[in-house]
DNA sequence: GAGAGATACCTGCGCTGTCAACTACTGCGC
DNA sequence: GCGCAGTAGTTGACAGCGCAGGTATCTCTC
């Protein structure tokens, strides 16, 4: 039994990480949907931008950050901009490069969110971890977020 | 400083956790796509057709296991339908429901295809953790996976 | 200062998934 | 047996994202 080459336990690790990730946004997603119009990951390229430097980030920045092709972040800020939460800004060093920076609105927006994500967070996410897990927990996905180049 | 409402730590510890998904599952699913020309996600639901009772599912719980809607589920298996990985059985007890049955094609790719998924996991995610560590993340993820109701 | 290569962003196209509404079937209470 | 709530699956409309390829700009080398 233990031969099954489809029941290998590596693929089960990583699949529960795979599924509790989907299951968990799946939930913020909806909570955020419904109660600020927001989604994750509108809420979250707006938190983003709203912890850098002068509340912007060049697009390719942000896209990386959220695991996004530079296609990707280009549309994400198209809609960001169309919402009214972001403006597109030249820069002026670089002039392939446009900032994306947070609007008053978009600042108060996702300001409002947060209120709720916490909320979302504390319900779901926090309260099922002992303080030393959620420690852990975060030191470990950080290394698999960022691995180091050897085995 | 430790005031600022965008920056509070549970929001960068569940943070963390989405990154490793997306930057896991991005690797993994360009791999698979080059090397077999499955997508993660197809490769995902032949390995559970592949470990079930028969190598079938009813179409509803397919999509339950992958956290996928009804709809979403009809339509993944449309097309591994139309690939020749599955085919649709009526189930003779209900007739409400479809059995998604893994085909010898597809039971033949699947099994190919795990060779080059699991020498991606000892790359990029179980040569990061030891083994009490691995342990631990799993145990950890379960119970996020499924959570507790009580606060 | 000209050319080569890298980088930042945009766009056409296709795939994948959600939502909401709908049909078909089951099983329970009466 | 009849009606009705609940469940399984399908579908149309649509949003979101990746890929591949394009343009503009920058930078390094000679």
């Amino acid at each position: 039994m233990a031969s099954d080459p489809l029941a290998d336990d590596r693929i089960t690790a990583y699949g529960r990480l795979v599924e509790a990730h989907r299951r968990l946004s799946r939930i913020f997603d909806r909570r955020l949907r419904a109660e600020t119009g927001l989604s994750d990951t509108w809420f979250e390229a707006l938190l983003r931008l709203g912890r850098s430097p002068d509340r912007q980030l060049a697009i390719t920045e942000l896209g990386d950050q959220m695991v996004l092709t530079s296609g990707g972040a280009t549309r994400l800020v198209d809609r960001l901009v169309d919402a009214g939460y972001v403006t597109r800004e030249a820069c002026p060093t670089d002039r392939r490069v446009q900032w994306a920076r947070l609007t008053d609105a978009g600042l108060a927006k996702v300001t409002a969110a947060i209120e709720i994500h916490l909320a979302d967070l504390d319900e779901h996410f926090t309260s099922q971890l002992t303080t030393a897990e959620l420690d852990q927990l975060g030191a470990v996905l950080d290394r698999l977020r960022d691995p180091s180049p050897a085995g």
